[in-house]
DNA sequence: GGTAGACCTGGACGC
DNA sequence: GCGTCCAGGTCTACC
């Protein structure tokens, strides 16, 4: 049994991160719940299967579990904790830089900026390879096959899995990946990542706190196997560096709306277009108030994209 | 360093 | 019903 208070660095809004974008969707998360909290079920380096809620709480938020934890468990579920949320990132900077944009007036008041990230880089690379050349629904399908077919079971509800820690996954069968999981040619990909870190030759949990030039951390990102432009930007993002843009074939609707007259552009007409923002572009793209297109691109773009 | 062609899967579309 | 296209791209093999 545990329930703590984790403060915040403010302005904060647990509702504003879990909807950051799509995470919350993908296995083992499950919500956002009524007050856009969630759960997660997690496999502590203990062993030990517990899953805990994260809801919102006056100043921070709030973490409980109904397992008994030692000392030591409750500590990493906070730091976990505090990690996927942000909880301690500052965006003042980005407030300020941003405070003429009308498009991004919205961003202090809504305390945007967080993204909602898993519990390890491992899941976070692995889930951004399973975004690649699919749709939200396939994405979706194939993180609910890695987590029931490799994740470990919570011992209380074994229905509930955590999603597969890479020495789980480094035992898999390709062709299970390929054809249970239905990763598809994703497979050695995945399989290949999870057999680096449990064997030891890639400390990808260490580029967490790493401090590294955003073209360092590129660099190691796309030596994955999986992982190109697209994903590594996403990555970027994710881990803090906001000086890339995630271009993807979204970014080019959406920047063929707002300031081409709809008509076709590329990488360049992107990036010039958050050029001005520099060390906050990925943000100043991320959270543009694009409302107004959104409405035009519903007819041509799959309403399942988060 | 830049660009075709192939690539798993499943849903949408045209016929 | 069936073929084709393609989605929040990336890899490899060639220029």
């Amino acid at each position: 049994m545990m329930n703590s208070f984790l403060p915040a660095r403010q302005p904060f809004s647990l509702a504003t991160v879990v909807n950051s974008h799509g995470w919350v969707q993908l296995a083992p998360f499950t919500g956002p719940d009524a007050e856009n909290g969630f759960d997660y079920v997690l496999e502590l380096t203990s062993g030990r299967v517990i899953a805990f809620q994260v809801g919102a709480a006056e100043g921070g938020v709030r973490v409980s579990t109904e397992t008994a934890l030692t000392a030591a468990e409750r500590a990493e579920v906070e730091q976990t904790v505090t990690w996927m949320l942000g909880l301690d990132m500052d965006f003042s900077d980005f407030y300020t830089a941003v405070r003429h944009e009308p498009k991004l007036a919205q961003v202090e008041e809504q305390a945007q900026g967080r993204l909602l990230r898993a519990a390890t880089l491992f899941e976070n690379v692995v889930k951004s390879i399973l975004t690649t050349n699919t749709t939200w629904g396939g994405t979706k399908r194939m993180a609910s096959g890695l987590v029931n077919t490799f994740g470990a079971p919570l011992p209380d509800d074994p229905q509930r899995r955590a999603f597969p820690t890479p020495a789980r996954l480094a035992n898999a069968d390709v062709e299970i990946l390929r054809k249970t999981v239905r990763l598809g040619y994703r497979a050695p990909y995945v399989l290949e990542l999870a057999q680096r870190v449990a064997s030891g030759e890639l400390d990808l949990e260490e580029w967490k706190t790493a401090v590294l030039p955003t073209d360092e951390l590129r660099k190691r990102l796309l030596s994955l196997k999986g992982v190109g432009p697209y994903a590594a930007a996403s990555l970027l993002m994710l881990m803090g560096h906001y000086d890339a843009v995630p271009v993807d074939s979204w970014a080019f609707k959406l920047v063929s709306y707002e300031w081409h007259d709809q008509q076709p552009v590329g990488r360049a007409e992107v990036e010039k277009a958050f050029a001005d923002w520099g060390q906050w572009k990925g943000l100043a793209y991320w959270f543009w108030d694009w409302s107004y297109h959104h409405s035009l691109l519903d007819g041509s773009v799959s309403s399942e994209k988060p």
